[in-house]
DNA sequence: CGAATCCTTGATTTCTTTCAAACGCTGTGG
DNA sequence: CCACAGCGTTTGAAAGAAATCAAGGATTCG
């Protein structure tokens, strides 16, 4: 499959931005990128953080326009994954389609997954949860899932959960104070992982 | 394209529940839908409401199983659309590929103004982009966008978006107060659109 | 009719936000 | 090299929105 190559992209540059035409989707090489939406009334929502060896980009397909932006959160690189070419091939290998089909409903089912944290969970349990998500994702990639930097600021963390940058901070602070978490900046080692577990059920 | 006739359903049948073989995609013909997933703590939290002309059942497309359950608010019928059929014919015609792909695109998006909603707006705010989306609704389906009926009970509202039965109903109650809408147990009518777009935004 | 369920309303509590201020990095220019 | 501006983070005090607790009223259905 013709697929572009990666050129580094610099922090706070955008993969692309809601409203351009929808051509492709990107996988992440390196670094950390977020998707977010601007609602009408200007202010924006985090919809997604995306870690190295995970697919972004499929919101456009809808409505041949992405709907969300993409942006680098630090350095990074991605893969250009043209969708035309995705769709021929997925006719010719049909496994590809279903690999393709899944991976959009995967999106649907985290999607519904965040609905239920935001609608239903306290603070404390929304920030545990993103931070079991990390650690899984990081062990997905052979890293530490108990020590891990945090790619996105704490105003990040708050957009997508929800929640207020002061309110992210004093979970944190309450967290290390119940030894559950060493937290340095934006480098996290996990103390107690059952406690966390527990918090994120 | 084999479709299964639509048999009718009675209130609180369930038309899959979560964790049974995904094999088929579903249409709604006449009464409305109600999908939900149970949480690992065993909480409901319902994930759409899916009126007539509507399709649902995207979401077992992952991992092969349902992930939600869905069940008739009220007496309904549902087609059933095999998946495997509508693979083979999305080979053979390429368009309805892309127009599969284009409905799971927008359930993404979907989800996506829901996870703001919840994230960024008040109860009020809640509830008035809810009875909008429904009158929108409605008004694609050749019925009226001001005077209709909601289908499902306070209880199904504020779990959809987050909310307390008593809250749901205290927003309603001031709605009435501002004569933006009149409410009659489930028959809603529209007063003020204007009034109810501005808090919808 | 009567039981069960759903909806409404009120009083109180709780959690999170808001407002305010200070701290600590980081980078820049004098 | 140091001073200082700027940003992200932390912390505190007060306010506010929705949840919880509690009870009564209305509908539905067998």
């Amino acid at each position: 499959m013709k697929i572009q190559r990666g050129r580094p992209l610099h922090k706070d540059r955008h993969v692309y931005s809601a409203g351009e035409e929808f051509k492709s989707v990107f996988a992440v090489r390196s670094g950390s990128i977020k998707s977010y939406t601007v609602s009408n009334d200007g202010q924006e929502q985090v919809t997604g953080f995306h870690l190295p060896g995970e697919i972004f980009g499929m919101d456009g397909i809808a409505h041949n326009h992405y709907t969300n932006s993409a942006l680098a959160m630090e350095t990074a690189a991605v893969c250009e994954i043209p969708f035309s070419k995705l769709q021929d091939l997925s006719i010719a290998i049909p496994s590809l389609q279903r690999h393709f089909f899944q991976l959009m409903s995967k999106e649907i089912t985290n999607d519904q997954q965040l609905i239920t944290l935001l609608s239903k969970n306290s603070a404390e349990e929304r920030v545990a949860t993103l931070l079991l998500s990390i650690s899984n994702r990081n062990l997905r990639r052979q890293l530490s899932g108990t020590r891990f930097r945090l790619p996105m600021s704490r105003a990040d963390i708050g957009n997508y959960l929800g929640l207020t940058v002061e309110t992210v901070s004093r979970v944190f602070g309450r967290f290390q104070k119940q030894d559950m978490l060493k937290v340095d900046k934006k480098e996290i080692e996990v103390l107690d992982f059952d406690k966390l577990r527990a918090l994120a059920n």
